[in-house]
DNA sequence: AAGCGTTTAAAACGTATGTTTGAATTTTAC
DNA sequence: GTAAAATTCAAACATACGTTTTAAACGCTT
């Protein structure tokens, strides 16, 4: 290689810029300045901006879908609880790189932009390469909520998928909200604690557990 | 006025267009080809891109702003449970030009991208258009929840809010994929339906309530 | 029906974007 | 150490954008 690493710099100033400010309004040319390197290098190392950005979400996902595809090995052996398959998630999320509060929270927004800027080809490209052990993911919710209709559990795993992406996307902003208007000192692993018995006790809702 | 109402149509191509592509990916020419109105127009009638997105914002909010202030006149002096404030959100919609499930799910779709997409000035022009009723509201939410601690309470509603705007956002893809894949023929009557719930549940977790 | 402010129309302006080019430079391999 | 391959660089390309301009058409008042 020439110099450093320009793929990784491009990676790693992309990721940041569109995470703060959507794909579209993020040109290449903020990418490159940022990343200090030469405009042209983005479509040398990745052909255009759509790879580019499919990329950036490969960075994250190939290796949390692996570490998430070894987890649901184990647990598709055994019973469990909804409590159990939500802590699986932040799990595998602490796995595979994104232990880090703050990549977690950029993580989180490239989420929410996939789903409310989704360009068409960042879906195609998401369920054509993860889709499977998303699938594996979901039989296990059926196992442990036999009593929801289907319908049932279908809206609320995306009611679910909603509050954690939304208020993940922006736990940064909320955050420094909370903290300042009731004069705590949160961080994102007290949202989470917070958010996984919020999630809980939606997707059970009217259920009779115990 | 000269032929129909050319700054109607320009609101009703402009929200349609943001609705599903967002506002960066929609250009002035995209709107008022779909108008049938020339380029010009938009500069001539609104000022400038920014002040037509303010613009499409306000010809929803402003009569539901009004409707909700004058519900929240009655409620506030009385007593309330939880799910009797989340109907009155869902009763307002209904009252203020809403009623049709079509434009709901634009307008949810709209309240999605001003957060997703927030160009600060869309931000500024909302909070100081609207802040005060949504204050109003939130007192309200304080006096029905006096078991949460102010930091539960604050995470909560955002978690509700992601659950509801994050789905609504995308209601109809949604439910083409829910009908698609169970066979069944909901509409966003029935999401609603399912989501109040939900979020009633998940505010009033491990709260003991009878 | 004339005059005048309002609205529409076509065209161009200046700027920013993603992408491509071709030469210079660095790294790799023998 | 040198040839070949890989990478960087500055510059230009073609396109699309928001906005402005200028003139024509319209609608209302008198």
């Amino acid at each position: 290689m020439a110099q450093k690493d320009t793929a990784q710099r491009i990676l790693d100033a992309a990721e940041a810029l569109f995470s703060e400010k959507g794909f579209a309004e993020t040109s290449l040319r903020n990418i490159t300045t940022k990343a200090g390197v030469n405009l042209a290098a983005v479509n040398y190392h990745f052909g255009s901006k759509k790879s580019l950005i499919q990329a950036v979400f490969a960075r994250y996902l190939t290796p949390f879908s692996e570490q998430f595809s070894e987890q649901l090995d184990i647990i598709e052996q055994r019973e469990n609880t909804p409590e159990q398959l939500l802590k699986l998630l932040v799990l595998t999320l602490n796995k595979s790189g994104l232990e880090n509060p703050e990549k977690f929270g950029v993580f989180m927004r490239l989420l929410g932009l996939a789903y409310s800027q989704g360009q068409g080809h960042l879906r195609k490209f998401l369920t054509s390469e993860y889709g499977e052990v998303f699938s594996r993911y979901m039989k296990e919710v059926n196992r442990v909520t036999p009593e929801l209709t289907p319908m049932e559990r279908f809206w609320r795993i995306h009611f679910m998928l909603g509050a954690a992406v939304f208020t993940m996307s922006s736990v940064d902003s909320l955050l420094a909200m909370a903290n300042h208007d009731l004069g705590t000192e949160s961080d994102v692993k007290d949202v989470v604690s917070q958010l996984m018995p919020f999630l809980a006790s939606g997707l059970m809702s009217n259920v009779k557990n115990d």
